[in-house]
DNA sequence: AGTTGTCTGTTGGAATTCCAACAGAAGCGG
DNA sequence: CCGCTTCTGTTGGAATTCCAACAGACAACT
């Protein structure tokens, strides 16, 4: 797919057209970097300026701790950014995530100390862009307290159900297909695999929940 | 304490005096409202286009859920903004949390479809608050990522650790209060508070830390 | 058809957490 | 000083989760 198809479906560059597009890009001193399947992008504890726009490929945000055990922050698809809060904040914080290339990828740099004038962009196009940008950053906190709401839950079983309900209704079906295997699931909702695994089939069993592979449907109680 | 002092500290109006702020303020169209100790002043599930800003008195963000476990995202204080992320997400989301009153509280609310232009207000002087409003969006991420970090550690044991370590290097020393009791910590966690209880014992006991009340210490390794 | 790798479900014992209840300590107001 | 409330640590049994290992299903490739 063309970039400028990417980008102009891109949520950073809603409302936008491919000149205003380009006159933002232009402002903000971009670069494209290529980068192979199971490449760190970027690595916990660096900081950094600069935050991604995936173009291409799919990648992944993820925490990893000493023993290896994997925390699931987001899966990204191509128009979608990355690493702008760590870019953004103040005083500035070091990466507390890593990014993981899940397949080739190609990036496209933004310098992040950019965001706070408008150079030569004319200033309607400059606040359609910021105003994006501000909504891009609340969708994120939102789909954050998203799964800090699963995450809190007290067993797998609630957990499982927490996420699951919620995806329903963001569907608005009670029969949809979730973006994550197994292991994913388990990773995002923090929990073992096996274990979730044999929640799973409880659930089933139980007849509240139907799946088979990525597709659930929730059931009705009766 | 005066508003103005307040405001003029708040990390949104960094870096402008009395006169940028009420410019600011005037084109936000905010009003004032006191609450009393206890109130829910958002509940979950409601939309809200407004965000507010604490003048004075203490707030939490949790989320409760049926069985009347609390999951604690934030406390508040003067100065620090709320419900920024879902007044300014798109598509609107309803709130994932509510936030009560931990004190009498008084609150300035804020419209957010207001951040979009900057109407009379001198251009960079915007730039500055918007800036800052993105700063304090990018914080707040920082922070869940911290938060997420925690809670996904499989263990109490091993979530306390990456609570302490961090607030440890956060402070720059081994020695430091938390901003929590026990309580509000195995809340912000995610744990039972007696199992946490236990945890801590045995960390005390296995001489990886030292504590009392709100004071911990990490130990050396010999 | 055979091989390989990935994904998913199952199982069993060890380890951990949850839950409810209780007790001591500290703070507060009368 | 007493009564009351809040906070914290402890305990024990029930419930849950972790962990490692294994087996079946399936797809991709040779």
């Amino acid at each position: 797919m063309d970039v400028r198809d990417i980008l102009h479906k891109a949520p950073l560059f809603r409302g936008m057209d491919d000149d205003e597009i380009s006159r933002v890009l232009e402002h903000l001193a971009c670069y494209e970097r290529s980068y192979a399947k199971g490449t760190t992008i970027l690595d916990a504890g660096e900081f950094t300026d600069h935050f991604g726009i995936l173009e291409e490929g799919t990648l992944t945000v993820e925490q990893n701790d000493f023993w290896g055990n994997r925390n699931l922050m987001a899966q990204l698809v191509p128009g979608l950014i990355f690493a702008e809060s760590f870019a953004c904040s103040f005083p500035r914080t070091t990466l507390a995530v890593s990014v993981v290339a899940a397949s080739d990828v190609r990036v496209l740099w933004v310098d992040g100390r950019k965001l706070s004038g408008r150079g030569s962009v004319p200033e309607d196009v400059w606040n359609r862009f910021i105003t994006n940008f501000m909504t891009v950053l609340s969708n994120k906190n939102v789909r954050f307290n998203e799964k800090v709401s699963h995450m809190g839950m007290r067993t797998t079983r609630e957990k499982l159900l927490s996420y699951l309900s919620l995806e329903s209704r963001k569907q608005k079906s009670e029969s949809f297909d979730i973006p994550y295997n197994r292991q994913e699931l388990a990773d995002y909702l923090g929990v073992e695999r096996s274990a979730m695994s044999t929640a799973l089939g409880a659930l089933k069993r139980d007849g509240l929940i139907d799946f088979d592979k990525s597709h659930f449907e929730l059931k009705e109680r009766v």
